[in-house]
DNA sequence: TATATTCTGAGACTCAATCTCAATAAGAAC
DNA sequence: GTTCTTATTGAGATTGAGTCTCAGAATATA
């Protein structure tokens, strides 16, 4: 039985089963590399002709973020969006608060910097929101 | 007339009004240094005997946050928490993922590399929001 | 004081996300 | 493949933070 498949073994590991449903919002997460909210992807693969309920879009999305194969981003606008993990390396992200566009960073000083206050601090980093919100060179000078 | 008072003042740019109501929430929350979320603002408020609604400590803090007063959290679950500003220099946040507990950091290395990676892309870095949650010792070995 | 304008509060409303529960489907046992 | 047990699904109800409405109250201006 095929347990390369990243959904299967995650889904086994959970103890569900597997369905078309959670099938189906695994392959629409993976379909673009967009920060896309739940209603998107719900529309997105009703689209495509499957019927999957917003309920199991939430539910099996949840399990995704749980085995990390999904991310999620608060960008404090009561919408979450998610990303998937797929050939992912860890990155932070910059928001333009104009057009809404979502670009990726990643820096080894701040990375380093994180870990050493931290461990100031005596504790132990469990995972950090670094959103950098920015008017991006189209919304400055259109 | 007395300008010196932030609200009194922020009150005028905005052309509003001088109201017991928003006093009271601005005193509120300067009342401590917790980071706490509208309805605690609401509630302490009316435990000191004031009669202020809902609506009006959500419209007083909008303009507050509005006017650097105060300082809107958004930790991803959902509910905002608040910080007044007064005598506070520039800080981001250490949040304890078991107990809730909130502390504040502050990195020059951060925010200067923050500042080039936003050079780098040509945007123009309007806020930012940089959250480690972390387990702190206390919950680590209770 | 009279008049115009803003503010307030109670509760209705919004909207993302979660929950409920009867009907359906997966998968194990045979 | 068939049966049986149990998890899953979907439609819609519910939740909860936050916003909106609008009539009455309060404040400012003439």
């Amino acid at each position: 039985m095929a347990t390369y498949d990243p959904l299967k073994r995650a889904l086994k590991k959970e103890g569900l089963r597997y369905t078309q449903q959670r099938q189906s919002v695994w392959d629409e997460l993976c379909a673009t590399n967009d920060h896309r909210d739940a209603e998107e992807i719900y529309l997105a693969i009703r689209q495509s002709g499957l019927n999957v309920s917003r309920a199991t879009v939430y539910r099996t999305i949840d399990v995704l973020v749980k085995n990390k194969m999904v991310r999620k981003l608060e960008l404090g606008d009561g919408r979450a969006r998610y990303e998937h993990k797929v050939n992912a390396t860890h990155h932070d992200h910059l928001i333009c608060i104009q057009c809404g566009k979502i670009e990726e960073f990643m820096d080894e000083v701040i990375e380093s910097r994180q870990d050493e206050i931290v461990k100031k601090f005596g504790y132990k980093l469990v995972r950090h929101i670094h959103q950098l919100f920015i008017i991006c060179s189209e919304c400055e000078s259109p």
